[in-house]
RNA sequence: UGGGCCGUCGCCAAGCGGUUAAGGCACCGGGUUUUGAUCCCGGCAUUCGGAAGUUCGAAUCUUCCCGGCCCAGCCA
């Protein structure tokens, strides 16, 4: 068998990377960029522009770096640093180089002064109340305000006072002077630097004053020799005020942005603020819960790097604004799974099976091929016995139509065992079935029976080896494609997206095995140890996901 | 209503003036199967948001129209 291999798909960004390389532009070097803010941790959307980044560059034989943007104090930590390159690394991609934004303040605060210098930027001391008022709406102009034509000495003077601490903030903003009537509204003399008395995660107490994304993205990737600057859709109209910045300026190198569309999820939600808020609003347990789109969560849920890339691979990249159907992610996963997963069984939800015809002390061992399309997977030996568990849902008093699994006076098949039969149903007081009595056919391992056909299979544990484990069973969080929408998620939240289930039986090898260990359930899924909880005397397992179940439909 | 974008099969997406308009997912058959899984075979846009126009020839060029997304943070 072999791996799902992603061919090589065609895209706008690199089409358009493969003609510079070709025309020698930047001297056919490819230098990208992944530059996160430290605020919060990555999710599948960022995994997108990180393969993409990442992607390139290897693609072309050139370099990215992972470059934390690191603007706004006020909102970062050190927690979701860390995280961030744990992720990225999880991911399977090594960053050239690791920069900052803060790297480049004493770089970017001579920039500054030599905008000032030149007539392009100046000091605005009016309040960001005033500063709204007088930028206009998207129909009228801006109008210049009192301080547009201060002096370049004065605007130097007040600068320098801005850094060295004298002002409060909020006094004063460094803003371009480039074009207040201008439909674009980044264009109407925009903040350059706001002043924030907020220790930094990485300069400290040393800059009262903080530059804005835009005076600073073009500068970096400036600085750092980027070629391509690769970001979503909502930055297209910051592009003008991009190149303004590096055309007033000499700097190292000419990056060019282009955008692409931001991924959208169905049935998720991919904004910071919405993922905060099911974190804080403990709509799921943390950050890693297994129902996160987070990258941390979905390594917990079960899904594996190669799937992530895989899922990337598959969905493209344009300027649509393009909703993904889960169903590609989880395709994603199961192709990889399937290929590569040992499977194992697991009864989830235990109804005892007596087998009446075979002695009390009777035990039996079984050969199982751990991949029924792999032999170099090898095999493991399974007891059978007397009694043993198989899953609620596989037996049925009153079958639906078409029902292929255990009824009253009918046969199936027990997974790599025989065939049996069952005779009687035993029930408590209240009516729940306590054990179903069955005989078995001993005619039937590894053979077909005579003169019947049994199409039915059902999985099964032996009830002197099963192991007690918890699996958690997963779901979508929401119950709408689009959650983000919604006014609140009381009303589009899942009540039933986690199902903790106790009693499951397992075979033995299952609890020794290490966390985050991939298995196929055999019928059931694609099942995980948990990362965090499984141990030998409580595995715990996450459904990752089902198997493609035509039936159910 | 100012500015910037986007519209190719149910969902993605190739295509860049001459192709029978790739491919994946979904879906619908049929075969194999001791997982209702996997695997295999077949089907699935005379048509590219709409209308004009240019051209021997248009999804690809032009114009207009329709629909959708983004922008008025001292956020990124």
């Amino acid at each position: 068998m072999s791996k799902p291999e992603p061919v090589e798909v065609s895209n706008f960004i690199r089409n358009l990377i493969e003609a510079d390389v070709n025309a020698g532009k930047h001297d056919g070097q490819v230098v990208t960029r992944f530059p996160p803010e430290p605020n919060g941790y990555l999710h599948i959307g960022h995994a997108k522009s990180i393969c993409l980044n990442f992607g390139m560059a290897s693609r072309f034989n050139g370099r990215c770096n992972l470059r934390f943007d690191d603007t706004n104090p006020v909102r970062e930590s050190e927690e979701y640093a860390l995280a961030i390159k744990e992720d990225v690394s999880w991911l399977g991609f090594e960053w050239d180089e690791l920069r900052h934004a803060s790297d480049y303040f004493e770089q970017l605060y001579d920039y500054a002064c030599e905008l000032i210098r030149q007539g392009k930027a100046y000091v605005d001391s009016s309040s960001a109340e005033e500063l709204r008022a007088l930028r206009g709406t998207l129909t009228e102009p801006g109008t210049p305000g009192p301080y547009r034509e201060r002096s370049v000495e004065e605007n130097l003077d007040l600068f320098q006072r801005m850094r060295a601490g004298e002002f409060a903030d909020g006094t004063h903003v460094l803003r371009a002077k480039i074009d207040l009537s201008s439909g674009n509204m980044n264009l109407r003399d925009p903040t350059l630097y706001r002043i924030r008395k907020v220790t930094h995660i990485r300069t400290g107490d040393a800059w009262p004053i903080y530059p804005m994304y835009d005076y600073t993205h073009c500068l970096s990737d400036a600085i750092e020799g980027i070629t391509h600057s690769l970001c979503t859709l909502e930055f297209e109209d910051h592009r003008p005020l991009y190149n303004w910045v590096l055309e007033q300026l000499t700097t190292p190198g000419q990056p060019e942005q282009t955008e692409f569309a931001r991924l959208s999820l169905e049935y998720t939600v991919l904004s910071k603020r919405r993922l905060i808020q099911l974190v804080e609003e403990n709509h799921v347990h943390s950050w890693d819960d297994p129902r996160m789109p987070t990258i941390t969560g979905f390594r917990r849920r079960g899904y594996t790097p190669e799937s992530i890339r895989d899922f990337c691979e598959r969905i493209g990249v344009t300027k649509n604004d393009a909703w993904i159907e889960m169903v590609i992610l989880e395709n994603s996963i199961r192709d990889q799974l399937n290929v590569e997963a040992p499977r194992r069984m697991a009864v989830l939800e235990p109804v005892k099976v007596v087998i009446t015809d075979l002695d009390d002390d009777y035990t039996e061992t079984l050969s199982f091929a751990n991949h029924p399309q792999d032999e170099s997977a090898g095999r493991r030996d399974i007891g059978f016995s007397k009694e043993i568990w198989i899953d609620r849902d596989d037996f049925a008093e009153n079958p639906p139509p078409k029902y292929q699994r255990l009824v009253l006076g009918g046969e199936v098949r027990l997974r790599g065992c025989y065939v049996i039969k069952c005779n009687d149903i035993i029930k408590d007081a209240d009516g729940n079935i306590v054990e179903l009595h069955c005989t078995h056919d001993a005619q039937t391992l590894g053979k077909k029976p005579e003169g019947r056909k049994v199409k039915g299979v059902i999985h099964w544990v032996c009830a002197r080896q099963g192991v007690n484990a918890e699996v958690r069973m997963y779901e979508p969080l929401f119950t709408v494609p689009d959650p983000g929408s919604a006014e609140s998620f009381s009303s589009v939240i899942n009540p039933d997206s986690e199902k903790v289930m106790t009693r499951c039986v397992v075979e033995p090898s299952l609890a020794t095995a290490a966390p985050e260990t991939h298995f196929q359930f055999e019928r059931l899924g694609y099942f995980v140890t948990d990362r965090r909880d499984h141990n030998k005397e409580l595995p715990v397992f996450n459904r990752t996901v089902t198997l493609r179940d035509t039936w159910a439909k």
